[in-house]
DNA sequence: CAGAACTCCTTATGCCGTACGGTATTATCG
DNA sequence: CGATAATACCGTACGGCATAAGGAGTTCTG
């Protein structure tokens, strides 16, 4: 899903991006002294998106947050697009560039994933922008470095290595965003992780008296993994309690993939991880 | 990613989702013949949805194609919320509900996972519903049914297994995301991907000339994959083909990885795979 | 035939991004 | 000093969106 970058003038773009921090500060054109900056506005946006829905995000919020007419805004940057790849590529600063090799690529790895997660939840807006055509800044290129870095130590191939970075990737922001929404729509309808799922389940009866028959394993599911987190404990919610172990197991089952794939590869075998091979074809009609 | 389904009555749409078919033939009711359907609008929707951007998906659009006005949908459905959780729900029947169980469970799990990027690939504004809160339709959750029947045969324990799916979930969505939003950027601009990453390139070593000492790893990832697909083939575009392998070579880390938990797990030891404990607090600031 | 129930429409409100044109400010050049 | 050009910022306006409110016409039940 994701909402799309701009598409003016991508060398303007590029160059935002990429601009030195401190830039251009010797002042020798004409003209009435600016009163924002590139900087300030994108500071001010991610104010914004940090603090409601995304889709508070707007030229008007922002402006106003630094007391200008949404209008004054194009005159820094050249439209909401390109200020959110830049608010994109900023928060990006806040992850860790680098992680200690010495524990090993299972405890750094693990760390990396940790950190995104928490970082995704600081700023789920984040999660809006589409990933297909990147928005390719230094902070973002910073993160996909820290981890190439780590799993290069596994000795993957590396086109292997490539499969487990989208794989690690699609994985942690799933699960992030999960939470996230589920975190919005609570404060959004004030209507509770736990609050929602009991009305929900009373209605299915009352609507679907039949699920039982119909969905046995689903409910066999339900019923082996229930009443786990029914101590009523403080802090995080009901779900979101569930979400962190099923992360932690996710994660595990994963890095557990990426270990026996190393196993099959290293022999110097096939450079293919085993299993079924998988063609695109669906079945579906 | 999220767009919102319906928060207006619940009891409500949970009818309309759970309905029967074909119910409500006989009419008695006052009033003129109703000229529309759930079902008709909600097809509308479905197609106009299928042709373009998400954003396309307009009310006014989609009484456009049924004749009518905006306003005449309303009588029918509460609202655009609703009327997405309706469609999301209606487009899951075009999945099998149920996989061969006799070829093994990564064989079901395979082809499972083929079948539901195909799917999303038809119907990738399926992708911007938020499964926070699920829509919870009967055909979403036919589709949990059958992957959930088919993990039961490995043996894992039920809350291993529920993280499996999610992973399982996660990794297809996101996979199918960056194709689909690929695609229509592709369309939307006129930009071929390869257009695209070739001009970006060129960007980036004049913004950047420094780029290969900041990001050795990335640099040394992207020589060793490189020039795989360059023999210009037809059909299917140059991103498109890296995704396919992408995809089937990460899903078979993950199945390697439950396959790697089911033998640490079924000895009767503990219910969690091994590797490194994660805990939910990032490190970053 | 009266009244109720129902479908569908027109209109209006308040958002959104942003195009256009105007005004005030500040530098440089003569 | 005055003229000129470049710039920052604003007011207004356009076309889009979801949907609230109320009215017109249609079809049933009594």
């Amino acid at each position: 899903m994701g909402i799309f970058g701009g598409q003016g003038d991508p060398e303007r773009s590029m160059a935002l991006l990429w601009a030195a921090p401190g830039a251009g500060d010797t002042r020798v054109a004409p003209g009435p002294r600016p009163g924002l900056s590139v900087d300030a506005i994108v500071e001010a946006a991610i104010a914004v998106a940090d603090a409601g829905p995304v889709e508070g995000l707007s030229m008007r919020a922002v402006a106003e947050r630094l007391g200008r007419s949404s209008m004054a805004l194009y005159t820094y940057v050249p439209g909401k697009g390109e200020l959110l790849d830049l608010m994109y590529d900023r928060v990006h600063a806040e992850l860790p560039t680098r992680y200690d090799p010495d524990g090993g690529w299972r405890a750094a790895v693990t760390a990396w994933a940790g950190d995104l997660r928490a970082f995704y939840l600081r700023h789920p807006w984040v999660l809006q922008v589409s990933y297909a055509r990147p928005v390719l800044g230094p902070n973002e290129q910073a993160v996909l470095e820290a981890l190439t870095g780590i799993l290069y130590e596994t000795g993957l191939p590396a086109r292997t290595l490539r499969s487990v970075v989208s794989a690690l990737f699609h994985f942690v922001r799933g699960m992030a965003q999960t939470i996230a929404e589920s975190r919005l729509a609570a404060t959004a309808t004030g209507v509770s992780d736990r609050e929602w799922w009991v009305s929900r389940a009373g209605m299915l009866e009352k609507v679907a008296p039949d699920f039982a028959e119909r969905f046995p394993m689903s409910v066999r599911l339900g019923r082996e993994t229930a009443d786990q987190y029914d101590d009523g404990a403080e802090g995080t919610s009901y779900l979101e309690r569930g979400a962190e172990e099923t992360f932690g197991t996710g994660l595990a089952v994963l890095l557990e993939g990426i270990e026996a794939t190393r196993r099959n590869t290293s022999p110097g075998g096939s450079p293919e991880p085993g299993g079924a091979p998988w063609s695109p074809e669906g079945r579906a009609p």
